[in-house]
DNA sequence: AATGAATGAGAGTTCATTCAT
DNA sequence: TATGAATGAACTCTCATTCAT
């Protein structure tokens, strides 16, 4: 969200004076807007150029096709997304609290940038390489910290991977859910019932 | 899948004779493929009219909009995913086992019929409202079962909405991964696995 | 308006029986309601077949085509208007009395029925033949009245083809305005003062 | 109509360049000819962008939709027929002279631009609000000429508004008839019988 | 006589993209 | 770098008409 546009812009059209490079960064966010209200399909070039205040045709100065801006942006907020739940999970004392903490800011962040989420979800019909790649992405530094956790023996023995589609899974949804449907729960509150789902388990004992 | 169609059809384009029940039903089919196969909105209505072997006329004889028909489709397919996953249920002898069950059931069914998947899953940026209550109805199924089986003591306390939120948004994700993306487990093991994490917890005992 | 439908049906889809004959009629005035309130190219067949009761397809039986049967609706509905007039104004002592009688028979007729002024004048754009047909056939009578009151000295020498169609089109106009735009006047007053300004003339004496 | 298009462009699709401006005036004059020559439902965008030798997305350009087009050309052409006939009247020495000017210059115009006519008088039937202001403003125009004139003491007293909508009515279809239908007579002379006939009147003197 | 399913030409409109300025 | 005019393929939807039943 903070760096949006560095890896955005194809070798040959990248900006070359610093007020070109303001133009992207308006038409980034234009464009995050954009496709955040109206979807891929309706969302307009001439919507995204209406917003950042340009010309239709300064658009392909900077970008290859829609399409080619869609995944770009994807792609940096799939990193955004990342990297605020890993910052939050930080100094988190054990696997079960991070997974605590974790969902918490997962939720929170749904919360607060819904297009966002939005967007990232559609991508699943528009540039499904991407989607999987985030998720992928995702999984995978998911599943190497319940390994870690595991071979620490914080947690009980299980698939790293499968568990990791599991979890992310339930944090998806809980975050359509509680950040964006209905905010009728904090998020810290979802994250403790969520968590304690997943870590003392449906058995009764 | 089998009755696609029921609920299909407007008021006043419902067909009067039999001939005209056999074109909804090839409309309805050629539709379900098209959707899946290329998204909405790559779908073309002279897509679906060719593969129903109609006129493109004929399409709007039965129906009123590329969107209504969409909108019908995925209600037949929720519909469809529940009754699918409910038959499978049906004999369980107690939760945690119609748990297995259903998650197995329900992956099975995704990878039997991915164009279903994908157009339920569309539906979230074509006809939000659909989608809504597709999952609004899904819970709050779920969460009853689980409140029954609660109340016999089948299972520990908790909530039983966030709970089956929870529980959904892992059965999604996990029939997206193994039901669709990548088919390296049996549907029952990717339940085995999933169910023993929620039944048993993350918490090392 | 009475007798809709005499001259309407072309010689081999004449109906054959009673019932063929109501049919007939229902699908006339059906026309005469969809055609005067949607006008001719958003009045549909399916519109009429509905405000008739009958299946499209019937219409096909008794009519060439939708412009056919507009064309004898507009027929229809000239031999109407003029034989309304032509009705009020039978025992009037002059002809002034005449114009006047039949002045405000006509705006009364155009205030009766708003679908039979609309119907021919958009003839106008869809059946221009008939349309002239109208006016030629109009004018026509009122010619021959006004040199038969010329020759009995009852009115000024002048002109009488031209003076019919100036008189026919103030008429038309003072139709559309008191008899549909805005009813705030009676008919009978605005014929008394239209017939005024022509009787006596503009020239202050 | 030498100055189509002044106010015929909404606001965001003004031209904002020459070239622009010089477009837009070659659309409506093609549009003006295709609706003149096929009224307005049968001429087709791409009649219109043909003649004016531009491709059919250019007209969306500048044009909103085809009923949007159409009405600003209608309201283009009222502004035209009334300053064509103020301009004729305006050195007449008085009421009656004026009148004969009008009418003559009216029918003269028709017989030039018969499309113009057409366009007009279809509007009644494709945007009526347009039609009938135009007629609104012409009446108020006439009326407030008369009133003039008879404060004047230059013609005889009489109800302004009336008799403008009776003299219109009259104009109109002696334009159309010797206008438009059968040029059998010189516009001046027509005038002069008709002028003579509302300011002379019907009765034998 | 009546039905209604099927047809398909044809229309208006959208919008990502190109390109001359 | 920025502009905005121009493009045209592609699309959804309409509806008068035909015809088998």
């Amino acid at each position: 969200m903070n760096d949006l546009g560095q890896a955005a812009v194809s070798a040959d059209k990248a900006p070359r004076t610093e007020r070109g490079r303001r133009t992207v960064r308006k038409l980034l966010e234009a464009a995050a807007q954009e496709f955040g209200e109206r979807g891929y399909h309706d969302a307009a070039i001439t919507g995204i150029t209406a917003r950042a205040g340009v010309a239709l045709g300064t658009f392909y100065t900077y970008f290859e096709s829609k399409e080619e801006l869609f995944r770009a942006l994807v792609r940096d907020m799939s990193d955004a997304v990342r990297a605020h739940v890993a910052e939050a999970v930080a100094g988190a004392p054990d696997r079960l609290a991070a997974e605590r903490i974790g969902l918490a800011a997962f939720i929170a962040f749904v919360r607060e940038h819904p297009e966002l989420y939005r967007i990232i979800e559609e991508a699943q019909f528009v540039a499904e390489d991407v989607y999987r790649q985030h998720y992928l992405t995702f999984v995978e530094g998911y599943g190497r910290n319940l390994a870690a956790a595991r071979s620490r023996g914080q947690i009980s023995e299980g698939p790293d991977e499968l568990r990791a589609w599991a979890l992310i899974g339930m944090s998806v949804f809980l975050g359509m859910r509680y950040g964006i449907w209905k905010r009728d729960m904090a998020p810290a509150d979802v994250a403790d019932l969520a968590i304690d789902l997943v870590s003392e388990g449906l058995r009764k004992r």
